[in-house]
DNA sequence: TGCAGTGGTTGACACGTTTCATATCCGTGC
DNA sequence: GCACGGATATGAAACGTGTCAACCACTGCA
């Protein structure tokens, strides 16, 4: 098959464990046969075998990434994060998508074990499998994102979705909204959770009760469950019919605009939109999206720093919780003055 | 560290070749050991050691895929279709971003290599590296796709891109519009190139030459340059502004429709756009996004299901080229009336 | 009693690399 | 002339698995 690094040492004419050398202490090493390996490696087309490597060294040069849905730009920018410190540190990233399936989830973790990745990051789904700690047992650092760490011993990534539930709602309660829909998800992931729960305090401070916030709980977070949830939500009665909608994720809430603007509902002026993550597309929607901000990249990058440094055993563990930032636009903008005239009505 | 297979014998009181007969031919081994040798398994936690495995059988059980825009839902989309096929054939993916720079895809593929993934699927840079024949001279299986082969001895899936652009630029035509941009790119891609050639094609055809035809080449194909071109158009003479917009890809569609919605200029009525993939965001924008469709996932899966066959050796190369189809929705349904009231006038 | 056959089991070997203790060479200072 | 040290080079050992020829115990048959 392809060329060992026996063969090159045959070519070049010198030992075995030279080449070993020029490959990796190539200083050690005396120019002229530096040359002559060099030559032979080119003339041999040879190319190192990571397995040998990774078998001789007991752990690979690669990381595992799992996500719960690939088609979601949120995670897809979290992975540019990942890979570019991973690129830096000379390692591969192997992407696995969950798509929200704990039997998937499972069997990726047992090929990256297989693998002896030198860590998992990973989105887990709701029941943040023993799997996990099983993985851990063995040694291998796992860090959790966009998901809090349940205990100590852990590394985490994650923002504050409680607050960012909050800011959602308050800001449309600011602008005068009375009637507020909550559009999550039944998979009963805690971020989801915890956006819901936010939500629910900022309407309990601000009325007292939480009567006229309706949540609807679709079974996956896309556009197309977005667009049903949008659908029903069109279809109540206007004297009951919530005059904002907050989405547990952007994809959701796009579409739910494209739903309401397929019945002639304008927005923001008969209904505002939040969403959540601030995925590129919010902003690039034709009616521009406010949206609850995660530093989606730096998420990313932050993760896999921390798994880096596990490996240092002066490691402290870490659970990072940034603050995410309502970034308003036009889908939220209007209703103030009417609002105020509503209220003294 | 962990357990190797020989842990597992001691344990288990059998020889190592035993178990290694448990692990991948069960039904050679009696009853009694292989109970003996699963109970061992539980209790050290053994994992097998995947470069173990791939060291010795000289592959691994692994595939690469390299795609240009991992932001971009088009590649989401194919990946999603690849990983499908290698679930099933038991292998891994590892998705690598090359970000359109030729020097990370050639790093890319130089790690790849070394991992001695079963072959690779990409969608390469404008100049398809010598990195590709070096690669298959290695006896690497290479299928390229979204980007027809340039020679025999390869397989690729690809898409009739000409067609492509033809049926878009006929589309407009037949409406009405009389000036229309192309919103390409720099890169020098043939799959845009190709996109490019089909507008001319038809607009040479209809109006026989191509003085009507503005042509804009951004240097990377993203939503914010979608939108800096959008700007130059509006910026434009109205006897002279394009009255209809035919996107290399939808990231750019859906950019400049943001910018023309920005600026008021209405979609479809003032200005028709035409995008090119029909990711799921193009049917998701407020104004649904007229589009090329191709067969994403599709393409993916029969990438990775030739990649496959080429392990067998009475495989003939193969070269898909799938026929796209123009899907009509909003964002160029107006205007055949009002432009044939035009034409006469 | 001997012999062929069978279902299970064994353990040495090979895969390609890295590492490390050891060997070789050459120049330098005493 | 000799000891010493630095710079290079060497090759055996080990990493954990899969394979395969050999082996064993046992059965059925002649």
């Amino acid at each position: 098959m392809s060329a060992s690094i026996r063969d090159v040492a045959r070519r070049a004419g010198v030992s075995l464990g030279t080449v070993s050398n020029v490959l990796n202490r190539p200083d050690q090493v005396s120019v002229g046969s530096r040359e002559r390996v060099l030559a032979a490696i080119a003339e041999l087309g040879f190319v190192r075998n990571e397995s040998a490597r990774q078998l001789r060294a007991g752990t690979s040069r690669t990381l595992g990434l799992v996500v719960l849905d690939i088609a979601n730009p949120f995670f897809t920018d979290v992975a540019r994060g990942v890979s570019e410190v991973a690129d830096d540190a000379g390692l591969a990233v192997i992407l696995c998508n969950s798509d929200d399936r704990p039997a998937k989830e499972s069997a990726y973790l047992d090929l990256l074990a297989e693998q002896r990745v030198q860590g998992v990051l990973i989105t887990p789904t709701a029941d943040l499998a023993p799997h996990l700690d099983s993985l851990r047992r063995r040694g291998v650092p796992v860090v959790l994102v966009d998901r809090r760490a349940t205990g100590p011993g852990q590394c985490s990534v994650a923002v504050d979705d409680v607050l960012g539930g909050r800011l959602a709602a308050d800001h449309l309660i600011e602008r005068g909204h009375r009637r507020i829909a909550f559009v999550g998800g039944s998979s009963g992931l805690p971020q989801i959770e915890e956006r819901h729960a936010g939500v629910v305090a900022a309407v309990r401070d601000q009325w007292g009760d939480e009567d006229s916030l309706t949540v609807f709980a679709p079974d996956v977070l896309t556009v197309a469950t977005g667009r049903e949830a949008a659908a029903q939500i069109v279809g109540m009665p206007a004297a009951v019919r919530p005059t904002a909608v907050i989405c547990a994720n952007d994809l959701l809430a796009l579409g739910v605009l494209q739903e309401m603007t397929r019945h002639g509902v304008r927005v923001p002026e008969e209904c505002a939109i939040v969403g959540y993550d601030d995925i590129e597309f919010a902003a690039a929607a034709a009616v521009p999206l406010t949206s609850v901000r995660k530093p989606r990249q730096e998420m990313g990058r932050r993760a896999a720093e921390l798994l880096l440094a596990e490996a240092g055993d002066d490691h402290v563990h870490e659970q990072i919780v940034y603050e995410p930032v309502l970034v308003v636009r036009e889908s939220s903008m209007a209703r103030r003055s009417t609002a105020q005239g509503e209220r003294t009505a």
